[in-house]
DNA sequence: CAGTATCCTGTCCGATACTG
DNA sequence: CAGTATCGGACAGGATACTG
């Protein structure tokens, strides 16, 4: 029972972590938004040993992220290449990348995102699509979503769900003991 | 040498992981961010065990992100707050909450970012600051920034630092010859 | 209440050797 | 070339007991 599964839990993050929490995953999903989708072009990159690649990119395979593709017949290969759900993980990857080279890159920035035409560095910030105003919390705060109000009756870790209780935060009572 | 320390890449992601690579990490930050600061606030809102809580404060703390701070002396208590580094980190719990919301909430968005005062509900994206255009690979790309031109012509696994080659994208070969 | 100390299990990960 | 198989070490994470 190692790791608790964090997919039980209500909050989306967690369930993401569930997905992806392991290191070599997201530095290869990292790799593929890049445009990599063979096992040598991954193991040579990344410097991975090869059982874990097989690991990690079976791992994402099965969650979704990956999908395995036989390209080849005569000789079996196959590559990988994102689906819709990987693709659409590179906002987190854009947001990590500027929050350590805004921290941990003590020599300067060795790596920075460029327009692609103008070569101009692009400073990447998170921002509603609507309003495009940028989501501080001072701003927004998360809520019970529709999913959740349907079946507020449950007793849950509020805030592992994600969800600020406005006001100071309540005691939570949570028996240590599941069952 | 479990671990290669993802700190010795150049890539900003990698070393971004070195720091809050664990699952549990992730999860503190997240609700640090929501204003807890308290051992027992985290380990009710989380249900973790409190070793592990230790380890990951201690491991938060020495890693800059979060501070250790005396806020009582005749019982010695402390709190945990965020440094500057720690609150940057909101940004990718963003976008990966925006990530979660979207591909794994099967019964529906059980949590979202509404905004506080009109209370509708946000969709995060990641845009450049300036232009205010979505960072999306067709239009960016990853590239040298002022650190690693100073020192090209040192040998790495250009990819591992997260530079992609100009071209295409390298691994877009479709060439059907596998070997 | 706010943690620390111990012990244990699972598994992440690396190194190496092997195969079609 | 594109992986699989096997081995072993380190540590994340869990359970529990204990302390000021």
């Amino acid at each position: 029972m190692q790791r608790k599964s964090f997919s039980k839990m209500q909050c989306p993050v967690a369930r993401g972590l569930d997905r992806i929490g392991e290191w070599w995953s997201i530095l290869i999903v990292r790799e593929a938004l890049h445009g990599l989708t063979r096992f040598d072009q991954f193991e040579q990159s990344l410097g991975i040993a090869p059982n874990m690649l097989t690991r990690r990119l079976a791992g994402l395979v099965k969650a979704g992220i990956l999908e395995k593709r036989r390209y080849s017949d005569r000789p079996p290969r196959y590559e990988y290449v994102l689906t819709e759900c990987g693709r659409d993980f590179q906002p987190v990857i854009i947001a990590m990348h500027a929050w350590g080279n805004r921290h941990f890159a003590p020599e300067g920035q060795s790596v920075v995102l460029v327009n692609a035409r103008t070569g101009k560095p692009a400073d990447p910030v998170v921002v509603d699509r609507n309003s495009r105003r940028p989501l501080v919390d001072s701003e927004f705060r998360v809520a019970a979503g529709p999913a959740a109000v349907a079946r507020t009756r449950r007793k849950m870790a509020a805030s592992a769900w994600g969800i600020a209780q406005n006001p100071p935060l309540p005691a939570k009572r949570k028996s240590r003991t599941p069952a």
